[in-house]
DNA sequence: CCAATAGTGTCTGTGAGACAGTATGCT
DNA sequence: AGCATACTGTCTCACAGACACTATTGG
């Protein structure tokens, strides 16, 4: 597998590139807030996902464990392929200012004209979730970029190209193999709340739950370990941290926790 | 849009041609049996997907209308893509026979060695799975193949590349969109009995399902008009013949159907 | 009559959703 | 005590699954 690169000017155009990119929805949770890592553009306010290129002797999945990497310093990170975006105009913003910025901006960064034409054309691009313990990613931005940010998902800034769409499309994605994939044992920390796991749902089903048939039905998967009390200093009773019974929640999820919503 | 190509030789290398491809698993249903339409390779027994490669300046979603009507000659068909394949070793088969069968027979077919090189390389597919009446479709031969066919899903050949591992990611899809997609309508002629309804749901689900409980519920789900009887010929109560009521079935796959199996 | 399949009715268990009631921590 | 939130119990309705029963067709 190729190295990566660290500047634009590496770019093996033509040689070693494929015309396909990876574009990364990183899911992490903080705070009651289900979040995604965001990357910013130098000097404008730019954002896009984190994203990069497949090199023609590369699997697709290994490509896109390579660019996480390079993005958040992890490794061996839960990574799901859930669709391909291919319109020929995906790379035009909706937003026309946004548009004449990055242009501007682009042409600027990248000197060698060949790049700058090369980078700029239509790319098909494959997105994947990964879910990730917000606490042990390092945000790193790319050569493109001065920052990375988490960004709360109903907070989320204007983003170039199609990566909204893309978000959305994730989130779908996401919410409808809530049963078949470990994600709150992926996004919460070890000890956690009902009220915690709750609003991770509610995040990503995009919905109010009730409180107490919630908190049944999910205790009586049994999946959960009860542990000490968690005194908030708040006038009123203290909720229980709990943390997954690791084996049964690996059993449970294989056959679909059949939760309904 | 460009025009389809009728010979490998206009094959426009590195011009128009991105190196992405399509690959469909376009099912029909037929004597009670879920179908699946594929190609067979000149002179040898080697079977594969329809499929072709997608221009630089189409749309993916375009690129995919147009090789289904290439292959069939239909037009607005029920379209929807489910994976993006990105192997480095996808083009392998698992089985050398046919590996060194195809090579053979692709040496002879390709005379340009430019052109044979850039053809048997890594693409990137994206797999679609279409949605049809069987009775409409008139299947076309590309120009590396001679035949087309309907092959019952469990009566499968075997097949090139990771094309099995495509038809079984399709079937998984559909399996798992049912609720949510049109399929019985698209697939079955315009009358049907219940018993040719209930085999297509199994034949998808790969499951099994109770005759009585069956038709209860999906009566009671309103999206049908019952017909006359058919008479059959034998020694039993003639089932009746139903349709779907169209703009109710349409209401109702909007939410989804919600059944459970 | 019988055999075979279509169609309907009934029972049971499970679970979702609504909401009432109890427990606890702090002022 | 009083308040706020955590947690538990109970009721109702819907429906899945099992299976028995009736209807129809032709031999």
């Amino acid at each position: 597998m190729p190295k990566s690169l660290s500047h634009i000017n590496q770019f093996p155009i033509n040689e070693l590139m494929s015309e396909n990119s990876i574009d990364c929805v990183i899911f992490g949770y903080e705070n009651q807030q289900l979040k995604i890592l965001l990357i910013k553009w130098k000097q404008e306010d730019l954002w896009t996902l984190p994203g990069g290129f497949i090199f023609k002797n590369e699997d697709m999945d290994e490509a896109a464990n390579r660019i996480l990497k390079e993005r958040t310093g992890l490794q061996d990170v839960f990574l799901n392929q859930f669709y391909t975006f291919g319109n020929k105009d995906r790379k035009q913003t909706s937003d026309s200012e946004s548009n004449r910025k990055l242009d501007h901006l682009s042409k600027k960064l990248i000197a060698n004209p060949k790049i700058y034409e090369w980078i700029t054309k239509r790319f098909i691009t494959t997105g994947y979730i990964a879910l990730l313990d917000i606490n042990k990613a390092n945000p790193k931005p790319d050569f493109l970029s001065d920052k990375c940010e988490w960004k709360a998902i109903d907070e989320l800034p204007q983003l170039l190209y199609d990566h909204e769409s893309i978000i959305q499309k994730g989130l779908t994605h996401l919410s409808i193999q809530l049963n078949y994939l470990p994600v709150s044992m992926l996004l919460l920390p070890k000890k956690f709340t009902m009220q915690d796991l709750q609003k991770l749902y509610e995040s990503i089903l995009n919905k109010k739950l009730e409180r107490s048939n919630f908190q049944r039905k999910m205790l009586k998967l049994g999946i959960f370990i009860r542990l000490e009390k968690q005194l908030t200093g708040a006038a009123n009773k203290a909720p229980y941290l709990y943390c997954f019974d690791k084996p049964k929640y690996t059993e449970l999820i294989k056959k679909g926790i059949g939760f309904t919503y």
